[in-house]
RNA sequence: GAGCUCGUAGCUCAGCUGGUUAGAGCGCCAGGUUGUGGCCCUGGAGGCCGUGGGUUCAAAUCCCAUCGGGCUCCCCA
């Protein structure tokens, strides 16, 4: 086809209608079952400081290094957020949360952006919806959080999924354990892939992470991290799997699950999904017990999870899972004659007044083709408005579905439809 | 950032090893029904075959480049 003039950048996509009925639909599910945990909205910008988000997330990252949309203006360095935890922290730091008292339960659904090659699963303009409990150290929190994602994977229909869950240890646990895993790797090094010898001097605990054949004989026989955690954090992990027993949600241990961001400490889990191909994380999240502390408030114990909708949306489609009902317009008006047209006009709001939903030809279409529009329109019933029955004063009201008519006055109609 | 693959009407696709005005189904518009949708019939609009260059008497068809999509790696949602 033609270029046009104009298109969406790489990686960004329009949402026509059509199609935005099913965000809606996974929008209002979020929503609700947010509720019924009783967690609260917030809406940040979607731009950030840069530093907020380097900080935050972590300068080593792949998500900072190499994938922010960012740029100065004057003395400002901007940020599109490519994640929503830091600016929520960020948040709840700037307005003093804390001091609304208790937990701070939030959630938010909104557009977050990385500059990444775009794939199946992967755009650049994505979105996320996500939820943190700020302000509790306690098992039971990450277990909430845990059951928030699922209840609205259940409620969307989405069961076949698997959650692999880990410890990635509190900064003590992870010192003793990076340098074991360090010790394991030296002497194998050199039958190493050139990414793991990379890593192995940066962040030796994504070596686990790698996916690269050679590895994987070394990566089996590894250390694994929970060897390695002090007592309080062995408690705690040991209190969210006992937990998530409790509360039936099943779980699948993964010694080697690493998380992308850098602030997640102790609880990790991941979110896993047979039907999205080479992106199978549904969602994730995790402890981020630092992460308050490491953007200037005070020391805060946290947990959140972030899932991906245009995610969660492939899985439906693998699914044949449809969250949208046909949507139905209550009352078409098919007009003949501009006099019509003028007593259609006025009568619209009478319709939409009693709480229907009611439209009716803008262009003068001949009858036919505005029957045809209300059939597409997926129209209850049909008011058709012509001469006879503007010198009558009844007007003839079809029942699109049963194919019936009569005629009837404006007040009959209105009251046959309202009731 | 790397590899593979694809790119023809609004959508889904057909066009064999290059050969006259580029096709189908769906959708859209109109007519058959001068006041009635969904079914059916008829007609119409809509494509310089992603873009640029090359080979050739001749290219949607072959070659190169480029842009875009898909898949994989990396990483993540």
């Amino acid at each position: 086809m033609a270029q046009p003039t104009f298109s969406t950048h790489v990686g960004m996509v329009d949402i026509l209608p059509g199609e935005v009925e099913k965000w809606q639909a996974l929008e209002r599910i979020i929503h609700e079952e947010a509720k019924k945990f009783n967690f609260e909205e917030i809406r940040t910008p979607i731009m950030e400081q840069t530093e907020l988000i380097a900080r935050g997330v972590g300068q080593l990252t792949d998500i900072v290094s190499k994938e922010m949309f960012a740029f100065e203006r004057g003395e400002d360095q901007y940020v599109l957020r490519p994640e929503c935890t830091a600016p929520v922290a960020r948040a709840f730091v700037e307005h003093h949360l804390e001091q609304r008292g208790g937990t701070q339960n939030l959630y938010y659904i909104g557009p977050m952006f990385r500059a990444e090659k775009p794939q199946k699963g992967r755009q650049r303009q994505f979105h996320q919806f996500g939820a943190e409990v700020i302000g509790a150290d306690d098992p039971a929190a990450d277990v909430d959080i845990i059951a928030l994602m699922m209840s609205i994977y259940d409620r969307v229909g989405i069961s076949n999924t698997s959650l692999k869950i880990n410890s990635v240890g509190d900064p003590e646990s992870r010192k003793a354990y990076t340098k074991a895993l360090k010790n394991y790797f030296r002497p194998h090094l050199d039958d190493m892939s050139d990414i793991s010898k990379e890593r192995f001097e940066k962040n030796p605990l994504r070596i686990l992470d790698s996916k690269e054949e050679e590895d994987q004989p070394f990566i089996e026989d590894a250390p694994v991290i929970t060897d390695f955690l002090t007592e309080e954090t062995e408690a705690h992990y040991a209190r969210v799997k006992e937990l998530l027993n409790e509360l039936e949600i099943p779980f699948e241990e993964d010694p080697y699950l690493v998380r992308g961001l850098d602030y997640y400490t102790r609880t990790a889990f991941e979110l896993i999904s047979p039907d999205l191909g080479a992106q199978d994380a549904l969602g994730g999240g995790g402890r981020y017990d630092l992460l308050i502390e490491e953007i200037g408030g005070q020391h805060t114990p946290a947990v959140g999870f972030a899932a991906g909708m245009e995610r969660l949306f492939i899985a439906c489609e693998e699914l044949g899972i449809d969250l949208v009902e046909e949507e139905m317009l209550d009352v078409y008006i098919v007009t003949l004659g501009e006099e019509a047209r003028t007593w259609g006009l006025k009568h619209l709001p009478k319709l939409r007044k009693a709480g229907l939903s009611a439209s009716m030809d803008y262009i003068g279409r001949s009858i036919k083709a505005q029957m045809k529009d209300a059939d597409r329109e997926n129209a209850r019933h049909v008011i058709i408005v012509g001469g006879n029955e503007l010198a009558e004063g009844k007007f003839t009201l079809r029942n699109m579905k049963a194919s019936e008519e009569d005629s009837y006055t404006f007040e009959d109609i209105l009251n046959k439809l309202t009731n």
